[in-house]
DNA sequence: TTTAAAATTTGAACACTGTTCAATAAATTT
DNA sequence: AAATTTATTGAACAGTGTTCAAATTTTAAA
């Protein structure tokens, strides 16, 4: 019956990362500590270091959800554009836009070192093709009805990625713009000229 | 005799505000602690407490100098290239180099939370403003030139500053791109594109 | 069903962190 | 030299992560 271990474990490791979403996305990041999770799982802190390694490897668990959620999030909140510009426009914005909404999950996606915890590189790629996997088919479609070459059209996708995590490095982190007014006319300015 | 007084509370503060940035460069942010700061400073733990509020004013305290240190670094490294766009490209390529090579002094500028110690956002303007205020003289003379229009330099001044700190955020927290053979590339590639 | 074994859960303990505050030490003034 | 002010300090408390042996629960065997 190793059957039942393993459903059995899996289970208990639900526990501990339903907990660990839970408080990343109401009290964000700072909050995230062994006995918090434990409690709101309900187990004893030790628990945890049954089925984790630390909280880190718990937290980075998380980021698969996470990232899921944000793409379901965008591509509906973008669902009425026309393919092509206008609903990249509006997939990045829903993307920025879901980031603000959480900043606990930015800091997770982008501030939280994953020096630590030998990762072999995976967190860095659900993170860093989260863009780009959202806007790949309006690429496509651009490249298609030659509104962008296809030197343009790399160029322009590694801008996009850049500027919106650095718009959200200095939003989020260091109220520049100072209001979300601002900060939305700036990332409006910025893929607009990017599509040029 | 109130001078005495002042100036031995100047050089008291110094000497802490010293002993946080030797940790800062050498072994990050994650060093940084109220007893290791003391440590360092010759004094004890509690003394800090008499002339900071907290470890986190006294962090920010660095910024100022480390501002000024970016400006020289990238000055110099600079100083060969003819004015304008030669001129700025060797300007953002030592920015990035410079925070490349203290990870710790990036982690304080663009990572470390302000949202407790009440700054007036004047932290806030010290980070944002260290590049355009390195190039403020290159794009003087790239809109006299010509070479791009006024509105064209804004733009452009803007991508740079939030490309910049999207590509640092990502090479220093994810390692993406994995080499900074790489990481040159890109960031070579991104200013080309937005200086057109 | 009772007993033995295996698996799971747990809190004590230790080393770190920040912070406060009364006691000590040093410097200054009288 | 004595009194007063100023500066420095470590003890103490509440947090943090982590380990590990003991206690508990679950499972298997008799």
């Amino acid at each position: 019956m190793v059957r039942k271990k393993e459903i059995h474990e899996q289970r208990v490791r639900g526990y501990f990362i339903d907990a660990t979403k839970e408080i990343l996305k109401s009290e964000g990041l700072k909050s995230v500590s062994v006995r918090n999770i434990a409690d709101r799982a309900g187990y004893s802190f030790a628990t945890l270091y049954n089925y984790f390694k630390d909280a880190k490897e718990l937290v980075f668990h998380c980021v698969e959800d996470f990232r899921k959620e944000c793409l379901d999030y965008a591509t509906v909140k973008a669902a009425k554009q026309p393919a092509g510009t206008r609903h990249l426009k509006a997939l990045f914005l829903a993307y920025l836009e879901y980031f603000v909404q959480y900043p606990g999950i930015y800091e997770l996606f982008f501030k939280e070192a994953l020096s630590d915890i030998d990762d072999n590189g995976n967190t860095t790629m659900l993170v860093v093709s989260l863009l780009p996997t959202l806007c790949e088919a309006d690429w496509q479609h651009i490249a298609k009805q030659k509104e962008l070459s296809r030197k343009e059209v790399e160029t322009s996708k590694s801008a996009l990625l850049l500027g919106s995590t650095g718009m959200l490095s200095l939003y989020l982190g260091r109220r520049y713009p100072s209001s979300y007014a601002s900060f939305l006319k700036e990332a409006e300015n910025f893929i607009d000229q990017q599509l040029k």
